[in-house]
DNA sequence: CTAAATCCCGAGTAATCAGCTAGGGATTTA
DNA sequence: TAAATCCCTAGCTGATTACTCGGGATTTAG
């Protein structure tokens, strides 16, 4: 488990997603454009979430990306593991030989705590992160914007 | 908030160190042997601890480094942040101008979600890691080879 | 008093990685 | 058939990680 800007930028693109899952697939472009990151990073970004199932492409004109499953069954874990691939944290690779043959005091604790992490952050779904005030504001604020206007915002802030 | 290697050696460290409170000073010769880490690393690693006011060093024969404080008052948090220095997880560094001079969808998300990250890791404290089973018996492994043999140790894990 | 053990400090270095650029397809719609 | 999009590979740059080197400063042991 590993967090880092990278994890951040994906979990932001699919949030992204999800806020946009009954209109057409969302483009890059315009993900790039709204995150201020370039499009061949973010497409980069996308080819592990799509080798891991978590989009699906719609390729051509009116194409661009889409959730694969539900946002009630994707979690933040789920992204950041897709994109971040998992360094394993032990310096023994698993194998529990790190000192003198034996496992050194780091291994089961380490591995142990990055579970607890990884359990903490695959319990907080896409669909829980759409449903926080902060992000319905800011998705409310962008709407008008965007070239989805109309279909879905405005009534979310209060 | 940042996982890396750098923080995991670092509470690992501390961790040796909080199993040695009642013996003199641990050396850091000692913990680089361990962890197969080169003295002058751990020494750097120290510094920052030592700063943050976690650890005090004793000089001289004799001497090495001791908790500041009881190990009910060292979190993991608290190790991780002295040593991986907090990159600031927005990039707009906290002035919420990020996107066209408004908030976007990352800024309270990912700020928020690095709290809680946080919050969890602080809740665990050096002793609560102390009294680990799996920790508890690597500790007694190790306490025969190590040069405080007799000093505290055989009675810990039962 | 001196030598050794330790902490303390700063500069530099090789490898790795984050973030990005460049350049090319393949596929689909208009 | 042309444009919009996804898709892929190869590199490049600056920062960071993990580490080395070379020097102190301070304290205890003999």
């Amino acid at each position: 488990m590993k967090l880092s800007t990278k994890g951040r930028y994906a979990v932001t693109a699919m949030l992204d997603l999800a806020l946009h899952t009954h209109a057409r697939p969302v483009p890059l472009t315009e993900i790039a454009n709204g995150q201020g990151l370039s499009l061949s990073y973010l497409e980069q970004l996308f080819a592990r979430l799509r080798r891991c199932g978590l989009v699906e492409g719609v390729r051509g004109p009116g194409g661009g990306y889409r959730l694969a499953r539900p946002a009630t069954e994707i979690s933040v874990a789920d992204i950041i593991t897709a994109v971040d691939e998992n360094v394993d944290v032990t310096r023994c690779a698993g194998r529990g030989d790190c000192q003198d043959g034996e496992r050194c005091l780091t291994h089961d604790l380490w591995t142990d705590l990055s579970r607890q992490l990884y359990e903490f952050l695959d319990s907080i779904t896409l669909e829980r992160l759409v449903r926080r005030p902060a992000v319905q504001e800011v998705a409310g604020r962008q709407e008008p914007r965007s070239l989805h206007a109309g279909v879905d915002a405005g009534k979310t802030v209060a």
